[in-house]
RNA sequence: GCCCCGGUAGUGUAGUGGCCUAUCAUCCAAGCCUGUCGAGUUUGGGACUCGGGUCCGAAUCCCGACCGGGGCGCCA
């Protein structure tokens, strides 16, 4: 006989013989009938014991430990005395893998768990249905990504995690020894996408974990990531590139909002689809207007956690808007980005954009400067050595169409949707300074 | 990297030098109750991170170690 999910049995299959895996949530055992509640990933049915009838199932129910696997086969009965209408009266119950006693954590118990105590037990953490659906809504959302993408004609692609430079100085660079050579896991894969454009690759993507070694202890910083990034060819401008950002982020919206009701309900949340197109902020502009919610910042200065967070408010106190773009901005803000295509007419700005939702960054991104010479000088500006770009280079000299992509932090904008206060919610092994394990 | 803060049963907490034989909830165990569904009810169980110090006396004060949380910088 076949395991049937608990979301496949309904009332009207009274009477039928179904067989049910899951683990035991909670047992209620009351004077002569004993209750069972049976959990999987969709959801609870209850197994009804009288123990006049079934003396030795009503024992082996109370004496099953909390969260053990139990393999129970027997008829549905309908029930107007239970939630789902029906109950599932048994004929066998086998503990079939038990749960030690007491549990480091509990699934349904009614006390919060500190997030520490949650990750180190992370796989009884994740049983939890709130937990679950975290990964539900990140899977729908890259789903109708990937959908979108394909849609508009990107092809999806991966590049080595495991390269000689990276994109962006050597700082947040994770080491490693590499057949004796030294080698680093990728924090981007900035240049091979940029090199794909030079091989006629004139659109694609990219979803893949991406590596930084910051010493960033914050709920929106992550050792490692899921990083879509996008990279596009024969583009007129940064506005181009931007038009993709906002077409992931609004078609995830979509898909979730008009294809995923039952999952957002659970979830709790209520998913406005933004107004298109998303508002473009120029930096001097959201300077002032963080600046109207009580930052201080002066002109020319980074924004700031401070800044971003002043700036999410005005933006929705003024039009009641979640996600908009900071545009243009400072060459000197972004100089380390030696990659970043400033403004021909205005060298001070350059043509990159970050993607805010609700305060905090998710996108970041613009066009690549793809003139060899200027490329150059903008490197040298970094005292990077060209030599050590070696293929970077090289394609730069032999037919690179103008060009612009981005990188989408997947568990940011997962992050925000769902309204999590730390990042590490949304990545099912979060890595970061302090954890390695599990 | 810098700045703040914390570590008490399995989980989450109360506790600011003697009233601590350490609170409450959850949890666990046993009992009662034929319909629970945050079941109810009775009884019971379980903890001061580690090492040093101050003191007549330390969960409480000091030092160190280990572990963790938040903020900033930076970023996705």
């Amino acid at each position: 006989m076949r395991y049937i999910r608990t979301n496949e049995i309904s009332a009207e299959m009274d009477g039928k013989e179904v067989k049910i895996g899951g683990w035991l949530q909670e047992s209620r055992n009351l004077g002569g009938i004993s209750f069972g509640i049976i959990r999987d990933r969709y959801g609870t049915v209850q197994v009804t014991v009288r123990k006049k009838e079934s003396p030795d199932l009503a024992k082996i129910i109370g004496e099953a430990n909390r969260e053990s696997v139990l393999i129970v086969t027997g008829r549905v009965s309908k029930s107007d005395k239970t939630p789902r209408g029906f109950e599932i009266i048994p004929n066998s119950i086998v503990i079939d893998s038990s749960a030690q006693s007491p549990l480091p954590l509990g699934v349904v118990d009614r006390v919060s768990a500190e997030l520490d105590t949650r990750l180190n037990n992370r796989f009884i953490d994740l049983r939890k249905e709130n937990v679950e659906r975290i990964f539900e809504v990140k899977s729908e959302m890259l789903f109708a990504t990937r959908s979108y993408l394909r849609s508009i004609g990107f092809i999806e692609v991966q590049t080595p995690k495991i390269a000689a430079v990276g994109a962006e100085g050597g700082a947040t660079l994770f080491k490693l020894d590499y057949f004796g050579k030294t080698a680093y896991l990728a924090q981007s894969p900035q240049l091979y996408k940029q090199n794909l454009m030079g091989a006629g690759f004139d659109k694609v993507f990219e979803i893949a974990p991406a590596f930084r070694a910051e010493a960033s202890d914050t709920v929106r910083h992550l050792a490692e990531f899921t990083s879509l990034d996008v990279e596009m060819s024969f583009i007129e401008s940064s506005e181009d590139v931007m038009d993709v950002a906002q077409g992931i982020t609004f078609e995830s919206m979509k898909h979730l909002a008009e294809k995923c009701k039952p999952l957002l309900e659970k979830c709790g949340i209520e998913i406005e689809l933004p107004k298109l197109p998303f508002r473009r902020i120029s930096y001097s502009e959201a300077i002032e207007l963080a600046n109207s919610e009580g930052a201080k910042i002066r002109s020319g200065e980074d924004l700031g956690t401070e800044g971003e967070k002043a700036l999410g408010t005005a933006v929705k106190s003024n039009w009641n808007e979640e996600l908009y773009f900071i545009t243009d901005f400072p060459t000197e803000l972004k100089k380390a980005t030696f990659y970043a295509m400033r403004k021909d007419d205005n060298p001070e700005l350059t043509t990159y954009f970050d993607l805010d939702f609700r305060g905090q960054e998710i996108v970041s991104g613009g066009q690549r400067e793809h003139r060899l010479d200027k490329l150059l000088a903008q490197m040298k500006e970094n005292n990077l050595d060209p030599e050590r770009f070696g293929f970077y280079i090289e394609a730069f000299k032999y037919g690179m169409p103008p060009h612009g992509g981005f990188g989408y932090g997947v568990e940011r904008f997962v992050q925000k949707l769902l309204d999590l206060t730390n990042i590490r919610e949304a990545i099912l092994y979060p890595r970061d300074r302090l954890r390695l394990m599990p």
